[in-house]
RNA sequence: GGGGGAGUGGCGGAAUUGGCAGACGCGCAUGACUUAGGAUCAUGUGGAGAAAUCCGUGUGGGUUCGAGUCCCACCUUCCCCA
């Protein structure tokens, strides 16, 4: 008898082998087509999730099978290395944040490689690195010197105790996270990249085969309105401009709204009105832009004093500030009218200014006095001069022939032009840290600004103190804060570090080349790679990360730094014409995995009742509901939520019965040896999210432990549609364990007979051969879940066949051959053992992907599906090669469609040659 | 509030361009083997019905010879943005 499958030996063996053999280096040769498949590199939390897994297993099993399919394949992997908690890991529990990076890579390192996937290992990228940060500075002076980079102002989360800037995810509710001090919205210097250069080409995704919802995302993310930039005065004579998408509306102008930061509040603000603008001011620093761009918030705002004139009519009109008007996004200032938009309208409302309609509907005559809500839609322009009568649709832009005559009329009277405004703003990437690339600029004594040269480009200082400040320990090291500039003479270095999403802007093209020193990465092999074929990674990335790496990419192309790359390829005959416009041309999200469902204990509880609350002395946990006597006195339920020794159970009301369990109380678990607590009453588990407090974590290594990574695999390919995720099921996995000790066992385990049956091998071959369509078509088509159902079939097929000895060696041979060959990429190491006990030469994973041979798979009778009115009412079996008419004539000479035609004539009858259906209209 | 997904057996999920709904698996049921079964094997498994048959893809309408799939309205739910 052979022996069993053993996974723990098997893939310590095989890991090993592959290693030594180098079987996934990749390198480059031109002689055969190339594919680089990317998965999202993780940050180094410290221990590989179940998630991970569900990212990167079928991303490695698409990987291996276009290698198998005669690509030469790149499939890296790395660290995102850089960021806050390896700092907070610092400060509160004393260790530097090398150290805590680094020995959280080398675990995940193990654990990463366990998986059994096809990392080339030699192309290990950690953005955390000089080696690697060294070139994201450079990057930084790049843009810097093609003004791509600026300094600017913007809004910061700043702590007045810590005197420090915190990051948005350190704020909850207006007060730092941890200390619980007021964090207030100040006006800071901070540097910025020009993504909105390239918003309108952001917008274009000719090139990309992305998910529709992630392109969608991204365009309303970077949001272009059109309309007009229009100036107006203040009484003062002040010139400022506005944006508006409806210029339309112009003649509708009732008030003007300032953001409160914007630089004119002072000049238009009477003395009268200083103080209640000065209040209101601090009040707004108070709330985060979040808070403030809400819209079911409540409109607030104070008046100036201040009046501006309507460039289109001479009206003198109030001018006021509120918060809703950011002085971030389009010109810090918006004209109000409240007829026609909404959060105009409300502000209008709440402080009584005029309501002016100026657009008029079909229909019902408006009444700004009578309006109960702004009217956006369609209408005929009235109150508005020249152009009363002009027609206003619904449409946007230049689309509208009122706005854009409007536009015309403006440019011609020299007070407004045409304009688009985007929503997306420039990339803020200065982070008050340390833990980040330091940003690589020097001021200097004269006040002027200069790039760190190559040669005193700052690295990290090791020897820092984390102090609770909240403050970057960069801004108080002297030997890094002090340097000299170009012409020798002292300066200081900038302190703040870059934001992460720069590590990940350009990491696929590191990937390339690690160690490389001359540039960020070698021409040649980015000749031979580029672009990114396939990128798969978590849909949350879909804005920020993937329109930075867009962006990125772009901007290298525009600063020549692929022109290189260009004329190697046309030195191998490669056309570079459009290839670094977009960095990844293929990507699919995977879904998530998330906790399984528990039922809370089904508990009888008895004790005293005071106010509706059971304050119980006995509690016992019972199979069923029905398990508790009839007579019994006292609250029987699930157990929903326990928070100490409160339960709330659910008793079948409305609501949850409180249960307090009394210090003394008796407490009864069977399945529980020794004495119960009140902590082993289980709650009911919703599915969630997994997360340690909740209890509900998957933990990959403990089932790498007792299934094999085969298994596990194998398993998170098979029970969810990928792109979607779902609820982890512990029971299902049975199913691939199966599987597995079945592939075995038809491999080792077989006394085969010296002569098959030719029919039944004739059909063991032909699902074999079907087995190849479907598994490469799934895998084409990322739904790794039918992949392995198309392999658990064949074993289906296969098994039986065997163990009836109907199947000779030939035949044996070959389909375990093309079986095995097939599930390589889903369970590489079952696949590689089991192809060795074949006598097939190493490795298997540089083997040919099977050749799909339509005759073989062919059948020869099918069942032929006759409907009468579109419903099913025979199936007879037929030669699979039977003609139309053929059809037709037995279908309706069937004596079952003839009773359901009930003695009619057909009216007509379809028939569908690849469905085998027939259709019989009566 | 805006945008985007998703609703299919007890459960996870299948189903090219509209063409046999429920592949594959879990679970469950019955039986076999067995000292035992959380192993294995066999059979069954959407609902109702003795059966013929009827009903079934969140709800209601529509288009079509034919709708899980397309169109309209609605409900529920998840995610993203605000």
């Amino acid at each position: 008898m052979a022996k069993t499958y053993q996974h723990s030996e098997i893939e310590s063996k095989w890991s090993r082998r592959w290693e030594e053999e180098g079987v996934y280096r990749s390198k480059i040769d031109w002689s055969k087509p190339k594919h680089y498949a990317l998965t999202m590199l993780p940050y180094p939390s410290g221990d590989l999730h179940i998630g991970h897994w569900f990212a990167m297993t079928p991303s490695d099993a698409r990987a291996r099978y276009m290698r198998m399919k005669g690509y030469n394949v790149l499939f890296p992997m790395g660290f995102d290395a850089f960021g806050l908690p390896a700092e907070q890991a610092a400060i509160s529990r004393n260790i530097h944040p090398w150290k805590w990076t680094y020995s959280n890579i080398e675990r995940m390192r193990e654990q990463l490689r366990s998986m059994g996937a096809m990392f080339d290992w030699e192309r290990e990228i950690i953005t955390c690195t000089p080696e690697y940060y060294y070139w994201t500075m450079w990057f930084f002076k790049k843009f810097y010197e093609h003004d791509l980079a600026y300094r600017g102002m913007a809004l910061v989360n700043w702590s007045p105790t810590l005197q420090t800037v915190l990051a948005n995810e350190q704020v909850k509710d207006g007060k730092d996270e941890r200390t619980g001090q007021p964090v207030i919205q100040k006006m800071m210097e901070q540097w910025f990249f020009r993504i909105t250069k390239y918003a309108d080409e952001l917008l274009n995704f000719d090139k990309l085969d992305w998910p529709e919802p992630v392109k969608i995302m991204q365009q309303n993310w970077i949001g272009r309105s059109e309309g007009a930039k229009v100036t107006f005065h203040t009484e003062a004579g002040d010139p400022f401009e506005i944006f508006t998408t409806r210029p339309d509306t112009l003649w509708g102008a009732t008030f003007m709204v300032l953001a409160p930061e914007h630089p004119l509040v002072d000049k238009v603000t009477t003395p009268e009105y200083a103080e209640a603008v000065e209040a209101y001011r601090e009040q707004t620093a108070r709330a985060t832009e979040i808070e403030r761009m809400s819209e079911d918030r409540e409109k607030t705002g104070v008046f100036t004093g201040g009046y501006a004139i309507n460039p289109v009519n001479q009206e003198r009109i109030p001018i006021w500030i509120a918060d809703y008007v950011m002085i971030s996004y389009g010109t810090g200032a918006i004209m109000a009218v409240p007829a026609h938009d909404q959060r105009d309208f409300e502000f209008a409302r709440k402080y009584g200014l005029e309501i002016r309609v100026v657009i008029q509907p079909e229909g019902e005559p408006l009444d700004g006095k009578t309006m109960t809500s702004a009217v956006t839609g369609a209408g005929v322009m009235v109150n508005s001069g020249p152009f009363d009568g002009t027609v206003s649709n619904d449409q946007k832009g230049r689309q509208n022939p009122a706005i854009s005559a409007v536009i015309d009329w403006l440019t011609e009277q020299g007070i407004g032009e045409e304009s688009v405004n985007y929503r997306l703003r420039d990339w803020l990437i200065s982070r008050q840290r340390y833990w980040g690339a330091p940003i690589p600029m020097i001021y200097r004594a004269d006040g002027t600004i200069e790039p760190a040269s190559d040669d005193n480009m700052p690295i990290l200082p090791e020897d820092v103190d984390f102090l609770p400040t909240g403050r970057s320990p960069l801004t108080y090291h002297e030997p890094f804060l002090n340097t000299v500039d170009s012409e020798g003479k002292p300066a200081r270095r900038e302190t703040d570090t870059m934001d992460t999403f720069m590590c990940s802007s350009w990491y696929q093209y590191r990937y390339l080349s690690p160690h490389y020193d001359k540039f960020p990465f070698d021409p040649e092999e980015a000749a031979y790679w580029l672009p990114v074929d396939v990128y798969t990674g978590g849909a949350e990335h879909a804005t920020m990360h993937l329109l930075y790496t867009r962006f990125f990419t772009k901007a290298m192309r525009d600063m020549g730094l692929f022109e290189e790359v260009a004329k190697i390829q046309r030195e191998h005959g490669r056309d570079p014409e459009g290839l670094f416009d977009e960095p990844m041309l293929l990507l699919r999200n995977q879904g998530q995995v998330l906790g399984a469902e528990r039922k809370g204990d089904i508990i009888m509880a008895k004790g005293r009742m005071v106010d509706g609350k059971l304050y119980a002395d006995y509690v016992e946990v019972i199979p069923n509901q029905e398990d508790a006597p009839s007579n019994f006195e006292g609250v029987v339920g699930e157990i929903m939520d326990r928070v100490e020794n409160i339960l709330h159970v659910d008793i079948g009301a409305s609501e949850l019965q409180i249960v307090e369990v009394e210090n003394d109380a008796v407490i009864v678990i069977p399945n529980i040896e020794g004495e119960a607590r009140v902590d082993q009453l289980k709650h009911h588990l919703e599915i969630q999210r997994m997360s340690k407090s909740k209890g509900n974590v998957v933990n990959p290594d403990e089932l790498v432990q007792a299934y094999g990574a085969d298994t596990v695999r194998a398993y998170l390919m098979f029970a969810f549609d990928w792109q979607k995720g779902g609820p982890w099921d512990p029971q299902g996995i049975q199913g691939i364990v199966r599987w597995i000790n079945d592939v075995w066992d038809m491999v080792t385990n077989t006394t085969l007979p010296a002569q098959g049956t030719p029919e039944v091998e004739r059909d063991v071959l032909r699902k074999a051969h079907q087995a190849i369509k479907q598994v490469s078509d799934s895998l084409e088509r990322f739904s790794f879940n039918t992949g392995v159902a198309a392999l658990m079939s064949l074993r289906n097929e296969v098994r039986p066949a065997l163990r009836e000895n109907q199947v000779g060696e030939k035949t044996w041979r070959e389909v375990m051959n093309i079986m095995l060959r097939l599930m390589a990429p889903f369970t590489p190491f079952i696949a590689e053992e089991l192809w060795e006990k074949l006598g097939e030469p190493f490795s298997i994973h540089q083997q040919p992907w099977p050749e799909y041979n339509a005759e073989l798979a062919a059948e020869n009778e099918v069942t032929l599906v006759v409907q009468v009115n579109g419903k099913v009412r025979d199936r007879i079996q037929v030669p699979a090669n039977i003609s139309e008419e053929e059809a037709k004539n037995i279908a309706l000479s069937s004596d079952t469609v003839q009773q359901f035609m009930n003695g009619n004539t057909p009216k007509k009858v379809i028939y569908i040659p690849h469905r085998n259906m027939v259709n019989i209209v009566v």
